[in-house]
DNA sequence: GAGTGGTCTAGACCACGCA
DNA sequence: GCGTGGTCTAGACCACTCT
């Protein structure tokens, strides 16, 4: 009586494709059915289909080009640099991050951590430690959290690309589809000052961000800190 | 052969809701005329007025309740901080703040003021500048800057009541629909000192905020000074 | 011209809120 | 039980892309 026990057609379509996208019956960049096709494999009627790939767009999963057709959104460093990457140039250009300084070992999780990601405690995860740079100045440091469980063997892929996220899709068939950010401005103490090139006492922000995969999972916790004295993290709501 | 010429159905309908709510033909909290009645008064189908409103509802500017009807968007004091106000408290519980010490005049515009709201140099515009408190603590300073066209009188209305949007929209029908934002980390000045009951050099969050119009006019520029030792400033992105 | 996504229509039925 | 918005269908035509 209290749960509702009806979910719509066009949602069920979304979650199956979805499903079907993780498990790479469609590569990133490449073309899906057509929503004639999909809707006769289905057996739904070709509205509902493009309903379920409306949503899909919406949450930037696929992307639709009229004429051409329905193509798995590829999270190239553009992409996904604009998309999260939000430290941008007095002139509202989006910067482009590079990498630096960068380290990777595997650890328990800390009980915060744990509470962020919502993981039983002490469970095994990835902590990645890296220097931001943009115009080869640093910008900011990040250290980044991932479940062992989610990313095995993710150590061997270092030297890590630069562009995280696509690396989560390319070889985890994670799709970060959304993030959480908790900001606030704190001062730089010593840690900062090595890798950042800021005076004791400087202005920094620090942002804290938990990423969420297209199935609603916690698969990131990330901690940066940033330098916002040529640059500014803009955001939009709507 | 370059301009497109072509506007779907749906969105001249979205438009052409827009301007009666907004010369008040319908009130906030009132309810709309069922998909069917609109249908028939605009001479187009109830899908092609339903699309116009889901576009409406993902504006917020209306909100659709299944069994009931549509109704004009009440940007109450809840819904409307809800939606802007982000400073959080640690438990994840958005913070509702009031307002003190505040004070507005009318002056001219300076440059880089008339250039974020993209009017012509030295019009006329009102400068809000008031303390907002989170359980009687100062947390923030605001400095809000207003075309005077958009808003004749406004200093009429003081002392400003809490929600400004709410304002906007109740008395000259301008509807928040989107905000721009630039965020820094800063340190506290003399000013923010006087002001938040804090230290000369504390870290201070720094937010720039455009906001726009449901028809896409700049129609406030604000500078927000924060103090985001107790509370975090929340954002999340899709 | 063929094929794709985008728009628009008309009509049926479902879930919800209320009297 | 009635009226509302929500879902689903089937079919037509339009705009865009490529060959």
């Amino acid at each position: 009586m209290d749960s509702p026990q009806y979910r719509p057609l066009y949602s069920q379509v979304y979650e199956a494709l979805v499903r079907r996208i993780a498990d790479g019956e469609w590569q990133p960049g490449q073309a899906l059915p057509s929503e004639q096709a999909l809707a006769m494999q289905l057996g739904v009627s070709q509205g509902t289909v493009r309903k379920a790939l409306d949503a899909l767009a919406l949450d930037k999963v696929i992307d639709r080009r009229q004429g051409k057709g329905t193509y798995v959104a590829e999270l190239t460093q553009e992409r996904s640099l604009f998309r999260f990457f939000r430290l941008t140039r007095p002139d509202g250009q989006r910067a482009v991050p590079t990498s630096g300084d960068e380290s990777i070992k595997r650890r328990h999780a800390r009980s915060s951590e744990a509470k962020a990601l919502e993981l039983p405690e002490g469970v095994d995860v990835f902590e990645i430690i890296r220097t931001r740079f943009v115009d080869e100045r640093p910008v900011a440091i990040e250290r980044i959290i991932l479940p062992e469980a989610y990313f095995p063997g993710l150590d061997q892929h270092s030297p890590l690309p630069n562009a995280l996220y696509a690396l989560y899709q390319r070889e985890y068939r994670i799709n970060i589809v959304s993030a959480n950010e908790k900001l606030r401005a704190d001062v730089a103490r010593r840690d900062d000052v090595k890798r950042l090139s800021v005076e004791l006492g400087a202005p920094l922000l620090q942002v804290e961000r938990v990423a969420l995969a297209v199935d609603g999972r916690r698969v990131e916790w990330r901690l940066s800190r940033c330098d916002t004295s040529t640059l500014s993290y803009d955001v939009t709501f709507t």
